[in-house]
DNA sequence: CATAACTCAAACATGGCCGTACGAGTTAGG
DNA sequence: CCTAACTCGTACGGCCATGTTTGAGTTATG
């Protein structure tokens, strides 16, 4: 599934070394847009040259930890049992993957800034699908609201889901409530 | 209401200039949170060294551009009429607010990266309370839902909120659907 | 009208971050 | 064990934004 085939000449130790720097890269970008390669580089116990060596550009390393985060979101939402009644089967999405959702937090920001216009959207165009065919799926069986557009449906639970995560961080909202209120809320926005 | 007597000796001119250089600095900032003091002064039509001569660092720009978009905030606020059931105030008030808070878009996360702490929430604090207070007597009269806690779902419409405004900036949203979503969505959240 | 306030251009110092170059040491793997 | 791959420190050049200085022109206001 991971493409074996692509370097055969790539030592394992390299393996390990961009693997720890993508997995920085997440955490760090995920709480500061703007970290820097170094801030990356050392959190992930690497020097900075061996970071530029896997990585041509700072919008490489980005594209990277966001295709990574993208792809964890990929197995989870394949993961899921999305038969039966819409709702709760967003329900269970949710339960089990608004934290992977929320550990990105900015990290969306920093590559939203740094990428190619459309390359974002691009990304995550798979697992996007994935929810919308969701959502139509849940107004075709009418049991959710088809008074407001589908995309606007989709992106509601997105800030809902970012939003508590931002709060959890300020400390204005239990972690252990958090995925409570985000179900309900985005719940309510959908069934109206 | 403006502190008149702040300063007797500020010419007009320079008011003029003041005001200016707040303006270009809410409208920059608010799409770009990274603005420089040069963006900014050349949207104000104003020198860089005049906006050096009116507030020592970027940082006061900041916060008086935040400041600024506050006070709007507390006079839509109070002119809005609180009475009766509180869902609908609370639609009125998002019906006469939304475009505000979502001018202000990335001006909240300028302020955030830039000011002291708690600086931020300091700010917000009057307005924040007003809301609160609303919500708070929604629940009393049992038209809000009493199963999420309160500062949750405060949060939540200001992230809906924020959210609306950038799927219209983004084109994903029309900008005449997203006063009709952002109510409807948010009162949603609200009732459960 | 005369003074003080204001405006503004150009140039400079500072500092952060990016990306590159050189070179030496270490380690994986045939 | 030997070679190629990998690591990493130091150091440099370039870019950009901040904030300061200088000095001279313009305008409000008493």
């Amino acid at each position: 599934m991971t493409a074996p085939s692509a370097r055969p000449r790539r030592r394992a130790d390299a393996e390990r070394s961009i693997a720890r720097i993508v997995s920085a890269a997440r955490t760090l970008l995920g709480s500061d847009p703007n970290a820097s390669t170094d801030d990356i580089a050392r959190a992930a116990g690497v020097g900075r040259m061996t970071l530029y060596g896997h990585f041509r550009t700072r919008a490489d390393l980005v594209e990277a930890a966001l295709a990574d985060a993208l792809r964890d979101g990929e197995a989870v939402l394949a993961a899921v049992d999305l038969s039966g009644d819409a709702r709760a089967a967003i329900g269970r999405l949710l339960a089990s993957s608004w934290e992977l959702v929320a550990e990105s937090g900015s990290l969306l920001a920093a590559a939203e800034g740094v990428l190619p216009a459309g390359r974002v959207r691009e990304l995550h165009d798979p697992p996007a699908r994935r929810v919308a065919e969701l959502v139509r799926r849940g107004r075709d069986e009418g049991v959710i609201r088809t008074d407001l557009p589908e995309a606007w449906l989709v992106g509601a639970v997105h800030y809902l889901v970012h939003g508590a995560a931002d709060e959890v961080r300020a400390g204005r909202l239990a972690a252990e409530d958090a995925a409570d209120a985000v179900t309900k809320s985005a719940l309510s926005v959908l069934t109206g």
